[in-house]
DNA sequence: ATCATATTTGAGTATCCACTCTAATTTGAG
DNA sequence: CTCAAATTAGAGTGGATACTCAAATATGAT
């Protein structure tokens, strides 16, 4: 991927499965509905990535990305900030955020390459957890806001899996609960 | 399953289904393995159980109700019981943990019947957690310990998910925290 | 303009697996 | 003992799908 051409495939093909994934869910996305979608072949697909899950994974991790509140990461994201982004991310984008629970959880046995991608975005996840909560209770040592982010962030994770399977519940209150026990004390 | 024979060839597929699970994963268990370790034909199978998924549900669901520390439900489990047990299960069995996972999210698009049943699972789990909890705390309102319930076991439905997909993760003692947090106030 | 390399073509593959169906056999209630 | 209903036998299916490969073409650094 270094010509001009790859990387607009590239972009075509991630979009594509964005929008397959969003409308059909993980079982009525293929390489073939990917392809075909983004006018593409399979030879081209495979050329530019490694998996089906692969690519699936960089698509989310896009739209992940689009709702971020400090995409430069100069640190003036408050926690709140990140919380309303990801919750942003999970009731607008519910199908992507299920679909990216399940590689997770599959992945771990799979594929070690798409583990550790995985594990390096929740490891950024919390460290920004940790300094938005430091900035918020200037009194927290390091490893405290970091205990806290982790289990923040895991507690997150949680109400976002429940709410894949249950589309009526309150994701926003409880993750605002959860936030409010996480800065007290 | 109204005779004898019926029974003992659904728990010879129940058996087999778990050590399947536990030992190559949901990729790793077809019908054919499961039916050849059960010493049964896939006739038999489906004269018992309307799907694979069904099966495997069933079978984590044995799994997770043979820690249940109060299985006749007469209400004297404690909060520190179910969340041990809930660990118990959690850690000796994590295969098991992540194959539920990946059903129940993956069930919520394809079977209303099966996410019916992990909803039903979901809601008399959060009751035992808030009668505990009133246990513990007698002064705490039903709809206030409801709902710290609701928020406790969605979060440790988090630290699971994140256990399964990274091993080192202390997942008892972030259970513990949230415990801590869950009857604080 | 050259040419090494990136990209695309597009048919092919081969494997796999959940589930079905009909007929035979067994069960046990009355 | 009878017989309706439960269970088992066991081969079959048919459709789907992720991924490959060798050859052709396009790209752009020099």
């Amino acid at each position: 991927m270094r010509y001009k051409a790859g990387l607009e495939t590239r972009d075509k093909i991630l979009e594509s499965t964005r929008a397959q994934i969003a409308e059909l869910g993980l079982e009525g996305t293929t390489i073939k509905t990917i392809c075909d979608a983004a006018g593409v072949l399979p030879g081209s697909f495979y050329n530019l990535f490694d998996s089906k899950e692969q690519a699936i994974l960089t698509a989310v991790r896009a739209a992940i990305d689009a709702v971020d509140p400090d995409p430069e990461h100069e640190g003036k994201d408050t926690l709140d900030d990140l919380i309303n982004a990801y919750l942003r991310f999970v009731e607008e984008q519910s199908d992507l955020a299920r679909v990216y629970i399940r590689i997770a959880v599959a992945a771990t046995r799979n594929s070690p390459e798409l583990r550790g991608r995985i594990l390096r975005h929740h490891e950024g996840r919390v460290q920004r957890f940790a300094a938005a909560m430091q900035r918020e209770r200037k009194d927290l040592a390091d490893d405290e806001a970091r205990n806290r982010a982790e289990a923040l962030v895991s507690a997150l994770n949680g109400l976002t899996l429940h709410y894949t399977i249950d589309p009526g519940f309150d994701v926003a209150h409880f993750a605002r609960l959860l936030k409010k026990v996480a800065i007290k004390d």
